[in-house]
DNA sequence: CAGCCTCCTGTAATCGATTACATCAGCGTC
DNA sequence: GACGCTGATGTAATCGATTACAGGAGGCTG
């Protein structure tokens, strides 16, 4: 708590202006040799900590990103942040992560305070006209939002919930259900949406519930599906969560997976692979999304030129676990499923 | 991107000097109220937003708290964070989230670059030369580290896997297996010391197997378990994440819990509940420890007072659920498991 | 009406680092 | 030796908000 070293301090230690130090400090090159090795070594014996508010002040340029995520509770975000902070580390800026649900006066002042030079969104949810109003750059993450008018980069979701489709199909799935996320979620929307395509271009009639990202969500609709009397073979989530839930519930109402209904999740979370059955889903490229994003943000920060508008779409992935199986032509009543 | 609005704009804009503005924002009940209505009106007009680094700089003070977490990737943190975030905006503090492992010169620019007041750290395993050296208030969460010599708040470790164990010898478990986390993590050695005194006392001996908190960690132990001769009927894992890795992998092979072997977990993560069985387990009231942590930390903060030494300690609480049982006298072996 | 107090507002110094510009030493060239 | 050039360093203005201090208006008291 004592007194803090300043700039100055360091200067009269190694016997040189302020400036030197400042210089030694950013561009080590341009000053003398001897100068540099007394002026380090007056940083090492003082202590010395540059105070990021007056050079942030002065250059007018914090050298920082604000990553802005709905809810740090999600197992999901972690990955792409982590490599967020890689890619920026490398550029030698900061990284800074807020809550975007933390309220609106906070997160303007995280953002319009001069505090960041550019920010990766990675929620869909927000004011339009509050995002909108942003003099920094944005780029979009995973989720986005066409009222912003911003570029963002994703997996294509719609491609995603047709290659689940056509997966089940191929395995000779006729009655698929798909237990949508929140309605007011754009993933929903673009997951249900190619859902929809596919089940059409098969020629089957598509059947949904709306549901929920939840684990919670899931399990409710496990006995939404349950209490369907001619229960489709087949299931297309809009989460893992949601697929562990649903799964979960099943077990405990005497299915099984995959023997009494396939299930399809869309994540490809951690627990994924390890879950019971392990679980075929839609892989999310986390650490691509978050570095790629990333890189395009800093690449435009840096050469000073504003970011391209538009979305990039990365190509789907099915990882085929164990939650799928053929459609087994006798179907078994969850009576003699009991039994067993 | 045009040029930012500073607090002269809104000062010519309103027809008054900077300081009045200031004032206004600041301590709006010293300004004479027909002043203030036109200041605020000027402040909309102009879309102003403060300057942080500008504040910051003069005021000396940034009013902001780190959270330092290891690992945002889990789960864990997040409602801890949450909390950490409710108590701090109420008391008008901004909430920086970092990653501990970040990179020494990195976080040391978080820390002693002048952009918060106060830490909140949730990581045991950072140098202790680096940590002590810090000249902010540092409270500890969760994790800590006696070398580092600073208050902290955990949930009672030792006395939550002595619970543990009470509860498996209640139900006449006598072999007992600890998947014990990473070996140099605080949280394991004081679960398993804790584990190993309540073993003492009940005149068993404890069985260990060196584990960590993993998923995989929890599948590896389930192998190591499977290949006992005379199989321990119950285990205590470090983690939830471990407990899941290892039931599913007893799954795989051929066993079942708790059946074949009562699990109890450590956390109470949020899955814990709806997994398959349900997962007995210790609970961490997460959004107290976040919130109790925080309030001791802007409490000292705002009084000025350094914060107190020593820990607190929460008791631990066990949320029986139905991966522990009785233990059956007659014991099975894998092959009959297997036939069933 | 002088004197004093209160309430509000303006002036200007200040926080700590950066950097344009000035300065100076040393060297080479004509 | 005068001149110009290069490279290293110092001087001082600057970023934008805060706040100690000064000052002025208005009201109250004796």
């Amino acid at each position: 708590m004592s007194t803090r070293v300043r700039i100055a301090d360091v200067a009269a230690a190694a016997g040189v202006s302020t400036a030197t130090v400042s210089r030694t400090l950013s561009s080590p090159g341009i000053v003398g040799e001897e100068t540099r090795a007394r002026v380090m070594a007056a940083v090492a014996a003082t202590g010395y900590r540059i105070n990021a508010a007056a050079r942030d002040l002065r250059r007018q340029q914090p050298r920082a990103i604000l990553v802005l995520a709905p809810n740090l509770a999600n197992t999901f975000f972690s990955r792409i942040i982590a490599a967020i902070q890689d890619v920026a580390g490398q550029a030698g800026l900061a990284v800074q992560i807020s809550d975007s649900r933390a309220g609106t006066d906070m997160l303007e002042t995280m953002v319009q305070g001069g505090r960041a030079d550019g920010i990766v969104l990675l929620d869909g949810a927000l004011r339009p006209e509050m995002v909108r109003n942003w003099k920094l750059p944005v780029i979009q993450l995973c989720e986005w939002n066409d009222d912003y008018a911003l570029p963002g980069l994703q997996i294509d979701n719609a491609a995603a919930a047709r290659v689940a489709v056509n997966h089940l199909g191929d395995l000779g799935h006729t009655r698929i259900l798909h237990v949508a996320g929140p309605s007011e979620n754009v993933l929903s929307h673009a997951r249900r949406a190619g859902f929809e395509d596919a089940m059409a271009a098969r020629g089957l009639s598509p059947e949904i519930h709306q549901g929920g990202f939840t684990i919670e969500a899931g399990a409710a609709a496990a006995h939404a599906w349950a209490n369907i009397a001619d229960r489709p073979t087949a299931v297309f989530t809009a989460s893992d969560e949601c697929a562990f839930g649903f799964i979960s519930e099943c077990y405990r109402l005497g299915f099984k997976v995959p023997r009494d209904v396939s299930v399809i999740g869309f994540d490809d979370v951690d627990f994924a692979g390890h879950f019971l059955p392990p679980l075929t889903t839609i892989h999310q490229p986390r650490a691509r999304l978050g570095r790629q994003a990333a890189e395009r943000l800093v690449s435009a920060l840096q050469s000073g030129t504003p970011l391209g508008a538009g979305y990039d779409q990365i190509p789907p992935h099915l990882v085929i676990r164990s939650s799928t199986s053929a459609c087994s032509a006798s179907k078994r009543t969850a009576e003699q499923s009991l039994r067993t």
